[in-house]
RNA sequence: GCGAUAUUGGUGAAGUGGUUAACACGCUGGUUUGUGGCACCAGUAUGCAAGGGUUCGAUUCCCUUAUAUCGCCCCA
C-alpha cells in the first residue's frame, strides 16, 4: 500500500466542506478590505528564501523542502507566503505602479521540513495578506483588524492578539545588547536551550519553557523599553488606531520574529486549545525586506494564519461551520424501464439546481433505501413503471415519512417549496452570527 | 536533529509463547415475490505494520525500519 508522505493529510468530505467554507469567507473578507488575490508558484528559487541570514539558524539550514530540479536548478518549496509576493512584487515592478499600496491576500499551500505533532504539519495551507507601499500605522492596525474580522465571522470570539514592537534597526540592535548583557551574569543557571538561545537566538530565550515564569525572566529587559523616541511614538500610534477599532489585544514583549528583516509592529494571534495556547496566525511589519531582496526600500506589512490549526480552534471551542453533505433527493427504482427514467430524471432535476443521487450498484430495494438514508437525502422517490405511464411519482419526505403523489410536471415545484424552509440552523447564538448570510 | 507511546479485518477494538485470533459496529444475503431504518438468522482476517533475530514453536519476547500520535528544538 502506497501512503500518503509524511505530515500531509487528506481532507475529503465533510471537513473538506469545512475548508471550502473557511476559504470562502477569507474572500470574502478579503474583498471587502480590497486586497486582491495572488497566486504565486508553490516552487520558487531556493535563494529567495536563503537569503539574508538573520539571527535564526534551523529554518534557513533544515526545514526548507529543497529540490535540485532536471535544469540542476535549486528549488525550493516555499515555506511561507510573503517572499513569493514580493518577489512578484519586485519582478513586476509594482513599486511603479500608480496605485499605491499595493494591497494582496493569498491563500495556499506552504511547505516545511519539520517532525509532525499537534497542529504541525509538513504541508499547511495558510491564507494571508500583503500590504506594501505604505508606512502609516494606520496599515499596521487595519491588518490586525483583517485578520480578527475573519476569526470573528468564522465563531472565534475569543482571539487574543499578542502586540509587540521591535522598534526600527537601532532600537532592536539596542535591545539585543541589553538582553546579552541582562542574561550574562546568568548564563550558568540557564537552562540547556537557553544556552544554546544565548548564543544563536537571544530574543527567543524569554520564550523559554523551563524558567520562562521566574523573577529573572520576569525583569529582563523588554523591547518597548529600548525603543528611541520615533518609534515609541509609531507603536502608540497603532495602540491607538487599535483602540478606535475596539480591537482587544495585550501588549506582550515576548513576542518576536525569527528573521530579521522585521521590525517595528509584530504580532500573534492565540487561542485556547486542549494542549494549551496556539497560535493560529501571526504577521509584523517588514520594511526591510524589500530593499533586501533588492528593490527600493519599501515599508511593508502582512499576517499569515494557518487554516488547519483555525479548523482545530473551532473544533475546541465546539465551533460548527454551516456545512452540509445532504442531498434532497434519491430516485430509487428496480427494473430497466424505471432506470431510463431514473437517469434523465436525475439529470433534468440537477440541472434545476437540485441535488439529487440516484443507484448506480443495482441493488435491492432495501439496499437503496439504506443508500438515501445513508446519503440524509430529504426525499425519496420510488419511480414505478405504473405511475410512471400515468405521468406522476410518489415523493416521500424522509424526516415526516409522509408520501405524496406529484404530477411530473409539477416535481419542481414541489420540491422547490418543500425545500425552502429547510435553512441551516447555527450553533452560534449571537447576532454578530455571520452564518445566515449568502 | 532528540524523546515518549502506539501499529491486530471495512471500522472500533479484546487477546495469548503452542491446534479453529473474542466481542461490537458495518457490510452482503435471507426471514419479508417492489418500499428501508426495528427484530431474528447466516456469511464476512491462510491474518495480527515490514524485515530480521531468539525459540521446538511468535501476532505475543528482542533488534531494525516505516508510519501514526504527542512532546522538545525550531516556528518564516
Amino acid at each position: 500500500m502506497i501512503k500518503k508522505p509524511k505530515g500531509t493529510k487528506d481532507i475529503l468530505g465533510r471537513e473538506a466542506k469545512k475548508w471550502k467554507y473557511v476559504e470562502r469567507i477569507v474572500d470574502e473578507v478579503m474583498e471587502k478590505y480590497h486586497y486582491s488575490y495572488i497566486r504565486t508558484p508553490l516552487f520558487e528559487s531556493t535563494e529567495l528564501f536563503h537569503r539574508g541570514v538573520g539571527e535564526t539558524s534551523d529554518i534557513i539550514t533544515k526545514e526548507t523542502y529543497d529540490f535540485i530540479d532536471r535544469g540542476e536548478r535549486k528549488m525550493t518549496l516555499r515555506p511561507e507566503g510573503t517572499a513569493g509576493v514580493v518577489r512578484s512584487y519586485l519582478e513586476n515592478k509594482m513599486y511603479g505602479d500608480p496605485m499605491q499600496p499595493v494591497k494582496f491576500y493569498y491563500n495556499g499551500t506552504m511547505y516545511r521540513y519539520e517532525r509532525p505533532q499537534a497542529g504541525r504539519e509538513r504541508e499547511l495551507t495558510q491564507f494571508g495578506c500583503e500590504l506594501i507601499g505604505s508606512d502609516d500605522p494606520l496599515t499596521d492596525a487595519e491588518t490586525i483588524s483583517l485578520a480578527i474580522q475573519i476569526y470573528r465571522i468564522l465563531g472565534l470570539k475569543d482571539v487574543v492578539v499578542h502586540l509587540n514592537t521591535l522598534g526600527d534597526k537601532e532600537s532592536r540592535e539596542t535591545y539585543r545588547k541589553e538582553l546579552l548583557d541582562y542574561f550574562k551574569p546568568h548564563i550558568t543557571s540557564l537552562c540547556d536551550d537557553c544556552k544554546e538561545r544565548y548564543l544563536h537566538n537571544p530574543l527567543r530565550i524569554l520564550d523559554c519553557k523551563v524558567d520562562g515564569g521566574s523573577e529573572l525572566f520576569q525583569n529582563a529587559p523588554k523591547t518597548i523599553d529600548y525603543l528611541n523616541k520615533e518609534s515609541k511614538e509609531r507603536f502608540d500610534k497603532v495602540c491607538e488606531y487599535l483602540d478606535i477599532l475596539e480591537i482587544p489585544y495585550t501588549v506582550d514583549s515576548s513576542i518576536v520574529r525569527g528573521l530579521d528583516y522585521y521590525n517595528h509592529t509584530v504580532f500573534e494571534f492565540e487561542v485556547s486549545t486542549e494542549s494549551g495556547k496556539m497560535a493560529i496566525g501571526a504577521g509584523g511589519r517588514y520594511n526591510g525586506l524589500i530593499g533586501q531582496l533588492g528593490g527600493p526600500q519599501t515599508p511593508a506589512i502582512g499576517f499569515g494564519s494557518g487554516i488547519d490549526r483555525l479548523l482545530l480552534a473551532l473544533e475546541y471551542e465546539e465551533i460548527e461551520l454551516p456545512v452540509k453533505e445532504d442531498i434532497d433527493l434519491y430516485l430509487l427504482y428496480v427494473n430497466e424501464e424505471e432506470k431510463k427514467y431514473a437517469i434523465y430524471l436525475t439529470q433534468e432535476l440537477r440541472l434545476n439546481g437540485f441535488t439529487v443521487e440516484t443507484e448506480s450498484l443495482n441493488r435491492s430495494l432495501k439496499a437503496q433505501f439504506k443508500q438515501a438514508d445513508r446519503l440524509n437525502a430529504k426525499f425519496t422517490i420510488v419511480l414505478n413503471s405504473e405511475e410512471l405511464n400515468e405521468d406522476e411519482v410518489t415523493i416521500k419526505n424522509t424526516k415526516t415519512k409522509e408520501e405524496e403523489k406529484v404530477q411530473l410536471d409539477a416535481l419542481i415545484y414541489y420540491l422547490d417549496e418543500n425545500l425552502m424552509d429547510d435553512e441551516f440552523e447555527c450553533s452560534c447564538k449571537d447576532d454578530e452570527c455571520h452564518h445566515h448570510e449568502d
